[in-house]
DNA sequence: TTAATTTTGCTTGACGTACCTCAACTCTTA
DNA sequence: TAAGAGTTGAGGTACGTCAAGCAAAATTAA
């Protein structure tokens, strides 16, 4: 296989280097006769540029920003060191990948910090949106400095960001209740929902897709309600035995946000027996799916959440296709049996 | 940022960039001493050697054979369609992706197309292997002539490959059996098996997997006796009609090769209502969950498949790292809210 | 000590694209 | 017909690494 370069395309098209180049970078100063005639030739002779004799002229680095909650719940954790090891593997393909911590659910934190920035934030941002208008203010600020914005894992939809890089979160809700909805074999009962944050739009999302189901398709099971549990274990422990004190008929549990270990802890200790649902994939829930404590976990891959991120921001800088197949956030399901 | 070069490197060590470079591609000619020298100054300086340069320098292009059934079923018209994409994808980054299509089952169909190719075969092969002795020695002809190989979708375990790239078929298994455990409300009854070919790996796998799970924990469910689809829809059909209107007290289905087809149209037609766990996702399936005909479909994803495949020949052939993380294919899970 | 061998330095030319300058050319349009 | 604007060609430099050859230095063996 010998290479179809440039200098091939400019003889066929009978024209100098420099106008294909011309061409291929969009810049001005070539008839658009002249234009055609040199993308004919390109497809004619199935002209590929070479990635890297491109980046490597350009003499460019790619810089992106994360600006990620510094909170500690495992998710986060999870995210932030995914950030680290990304940062490792694509500084050989000249992207430098910062990340900054901002205190959770602060809408103000995340702008300081952008404002604070200015110009090193680089060419692209992906950040984890909370729903606010200062946020979403500052997004289009953002923007229209040029700068690429991508949300992670949650949304500012009525932005102007790119691009939204994480899991339909309204369908995450519904397959957690499609699928207790299966489980359960009782002829009626309570359900028992909870909840993260409610200033937290994935977890509004999810509880709302839940919804939605159990009201269409169940009318036999009574969704309780919520929980509150403010992503603290403890928290969720402690609301969570009152609850099913309270509630003998509880035949179902679907635990939408954080403090997974407090779900566990409390069911384990009660005498009922009741299909439960999660999210967040850490060595409690792996252990207690093993156990069949619970029944299924609802995950999004933080791994390949953060490449996607990193590989949006270089497709909208270099103005590049995007393989939407690859940057394909799955809800991915796990019982005991596909752990990974 | 201003990236550190070869060059600084050199300066740092206080050798020349040519023995900096015979340290960074391995190149014999160079004291032990001075080797760790410069090894230590890479690591002061966070040396990353510069990946878009050094494939530039190497003027090298990449050649990959893809073995790939030629037989008309979903799965395997996917992976070849997503070769063909892939092909377009990575030609910029100068790889050459190469398909050929051998007649399916067929271990001497595949092995004389090793001989034909000869030399031409290129760097690297992935292919999805049979079963048979004459396959793994073609393995290991390929590997001794420093061919790098990896299987696809179909293992050759005891062959000396270098990789296997798809799912564990008998956790896929187990999750069929795990998840119908769960579905399955009745107290007793019959659970009908479709399977595919015999002479697959993965087919093997997966039914053993399943039975493993049901014999183990499911004493209540009795499963019948496999039908023999040959991944061909009316066959399928045929046979699971008859199976059907014999037994009475079915509950359950596992569909795990081909001729999904086949499956939903001999349900659609059956009074009973039990609960149906297929593979392939295809726009039948797709139908067919939305409709509530069947429970949830187990897929592994082509697409990524065949990226990771090249992927993963591409850091053999370089010596370089594999992202494990990124190249864990899925057992995917998806009911009837999470299809993509 | 010398001779043989190994290690290192130095230099230069790729690789394919980006980006720049300057001169020359081709059209309009007045 | 000439000024002006828009196009194009030619050629150069840069990017960071690889590869190769030869000269020089350092080390080891005799």
């Amino acid at each position: 296989m010998t290479r179809v370069t440039a200098q091939d395309v400019a003889d066929a098209a009978g024209v100098s280097l420099a106008t294909v180049d011309r061409v291929l970078n969009n810049r001005k100063g070539v008839r658009e006769s002249t234009v055609e005639r040199v993308i004919r030739a390109m497809e004619l002779l199935n002209f590929e540029r070479d990635q890297a004799a491109a980046t490597l002229a350009r003499r460019r680095d790619y810089r992106f920003t994360f600006l990620v909650p510094s909170g500690e719940t495992a998710f986060f954790g999870g995210i932030r060191s995914e950030i680290e090891i990304a940062r490792k593997h694509f500084a050989k393909d000249r992207i430098e990948v910062n990340m900054i911590k901002v205190p959770p659910l602060d809408p103000h934190a995340i702008v300081a910090e952008i404002d604070r920035l200015g110009a090193d934030i680089g060419d692209g941002v992906a950040m984890v949106a909370v729903e606010s208008q200062i946020v979403r203010d500052a997004i289009n600020d953002l923007r229209a400095r040029g700068v690429h914005v991508v949300t992670l894992i949650s949304d500012a939809p009525t932005s102007s960001r790119e691009r939204f890089v994480g899991i339909d979160n309204v369908a995450a809700g519904r397959v957690a209740a499609s699928l207790l909805k299966r489980f359960i074999h009782a002829p009626e009962g309570d359900v028992v929902v909870v909840a993260g944050s409610g200033t937290l739009r994935d977890h509004v999302e999810r509880r709302m897709g839940f919804e939605q189901v159990m009201r269409a398709e169940c009318p036999h099971l009574n969704v309780l309600p919520w929980i509150e549990g403010e992503e603290l274990a403890d928290v969720v422990e402690a609301k969570l035995k009152a609850v099913l004190a309270d509630h003998p008929n509880v035949v179902g549990l679907y635990s939408l946000g954080g403090g997974t270990r407090g779900v566990i802890d409390a069911i384990k200790t009660d005498p009922k027996k009741f299909s439960v649902v999660t999210t967040e994939l850490s060595a409690h829930t792996r252990t207690a799916l093993i156990r069949g404590e619970i029944d299924a976990v609802l995950v999004q891959d933080p791994s390949h959440e953060v490449r996607s991120a990193i590989r949006i921001l270089k497709a909208l800088t270099d103005g590049t296709q995007i393989n939407e197949n690859q940057e394909r956030i799955r809800i991915e399901i796990f019982v005991r049996d596909n752990l990974p």
